[in-house]
DNA sequence: CACCGTTACGGTATCCGTAAGGATT
DNA sequence: AATCCTTACGGATACCGTAACGGTG
């Protein structure tokens, strides 16, 4: 049994069980993948995958389970040699992160601006999507942290690390009906169209509960999957939104504005989501520390040690 | 970068970084170790160990990071064999128990039995030591499956699960003065000099704990490693002693006499003990299972999914 | 001198790439 | 015909064991 045996077993399936596709990811030919696998079935006496008429069709049942252990090998090999150019002082390296339009357009622009003034020669790649994509970029290893917002429900096999609690608004545009109110409660809110976050972000679910806990039906028109979609439609008068006071700059967004409903709304809480067991480079606590400068590196260790 | 290297790693840090004992226990040549390892060590760019005079000392300080990755990585190597193993439905093979004596001597014999006659391919290893032996045989890889009482704080590594509760009773000689109260209390038995288990086992800890939380002192006259010792001095009448119900038979017993005493302290829980993320075969289940009936495979792998 | 680790060297086995074959859609 | 996996084969390489070397206590 090699790592590169295991390696290959890994890219066939990551490129929906064509060996010639892995070949190619791999930089290497198919005849090597080929035989590779069939002498690591023949040590293991064990079929990996299910063949159809010669072709490769899935894993089979002992493929799954052997899959999952050789992802785990391959992650700490990763880890071992990251952990090695850590100690050898190498201060370049990659760093991807994962997480959501709103921490993406609003918190990390300034967050990797000072980031590269420390690191210069770390190269950052952000990886946008779901909140649901982001914990699952990071679970394969395909990420090394994730970033996003009430999240820690998707975050099942991270270790989550909250780091800011945002408190939640009301935007409209000017001249609302809503603006003039003394105080501003959900009876009032839900008789107005409502902009809302995609299904699959959290903060969607957490709109919908708040107003059904009090036995209402918010009227959601429109559901979009940045807020900067939702603050353009909002702009044009298509309804009202809730988002963090983060995703609102009073200076840039003069042709909206924002109701505190922080009394109407649970504040929500930005995660930061790494693998368990995974060593993490020191710039990459560097990293954690300079989004959420309350998070040094043993803050961080204890809480992935637990 | 090989797995094969790593184990290399591996055996000379437990041979007391002596390349040649490790070499030995491979049944492989020195320079062959010797070699890879600096191969590794070139390869990550790191020293690995501290050299004194062109010996090995020690780790050095990467290496010990490096180290515990690959420790991580070997232990996933074997259970993805295990796992093979299990489905290409051979029967056979072997099953390390880290347990301590209590249970090696007066629970685990019939299991073992019963165990036997399910699975007579496989041969069965018991290792016996303290608490804290159990729990290391089994996180370093040596041994399948802890089971030890009221363990759940050495365990810190472990998933662990409780099987079974004991009651505490406490044993004297026939005739001896405990024996003709109505309600036996901390108070009158802290009269008494004490026969405990030794420091190094939980048991110990509670005893004196139960103690000291009615601002008592026991009087604790000898420590020994196993019930047996205890009960054996017991019937020497050169003190009494706290044990589980487990421990005592009164059939065999016929020397000594128990008292319950479920009220003065608390009951003893015992633990079983894997590996979290280890692959468990078939036969391992089973084992768990024959030992403690409710626990089912379902069970098992929701308490390790935790 | 005994012990330990490294270097040197040669044979074997392994791994990989090219080329060709067989099967399926 | 195109795609895909496997078998066959040859060359380069890596790995391992024996032997010899340099240091140390």
């Amino acid at each position: 049994m090699t790592l590169q045996q295991l390696r290959f077993l890994r890219e066939v399936v990551r490129h929906g069980f064509n060996i010639t596709e892995a070949a190619k990811a791999l930089c290497t030919s198919q005849p090597g993948i080929s035989k590779q696998l069939r002498l690591l079935e023949q040590e293991l006496g064990v079929e990996l995958f299910e063949r159809d008429h010669g072709r490769i069709a899935e894993l089979s049942k002992p493929g799954v389970t052997i899959l999952a252990i050789a992802e785990r090998m391959l992650m700490d090999a990763n880890s071992l040699k990251g952990a090695a150019r850590d100690f050898s002082a190498e201060m370049n390296g990659n760093l991807v992160v994962a997480t959501t339009h709103t921490q993406a357009r609003y918190a990390l622009p300034e967050v990797l601006k000072r980031f590269a003034v420390r690191h210069p020669r770390v190269s950052v790649e952000l990886r946008q999507g779901t909140t649901r994509q982001v914990s699952r970029l990071v679970t394969s290893g395909d990420a090394d942290i994730a970033i996003a917002t009430d999240a820690s429900a998707y975050f099942k096999d991270l270790v989550v690390i909250p780091c800011h609690s945002w408190d939640r608004i009301v935007i409209t545009v000017p001249g609302h009906p809503l603006l003039k109110l003394k105080r501003l409660t959900l009876e009032h809110l839900v008789r107005y169209p409502i902009i809302a976050y995609d299904h699959e972000f959290a903060a969607r679910q957490l709109l919908v509960q708040a107003f059904e806990s009090h036995h209402l039906t918010p009227n959601i028109v429109l559901s979009a999957l940045d807020a900067d979609v939702i603050k353009a439609c909002v702009a044009m008068d298509l309804g009202v939104s809730v988002l963090t006071r983060l995703s609102f700059d009073p200076r840039r967004d003069r042709n909206l504005r924002a109701l505190d409903a922080s009394k109407l709304f649970a504040s929500s809480v930005t995660f930061i989501g790494v693998r368990r067991n995974s060593f993490l480079r020191s710039y990459m606590y560097d990293f954690i520390e300079t989004f959420s400068p309350q998070l040094n590196r043993r803050a961080i260790e204890e809480a992935m040690a637990r």
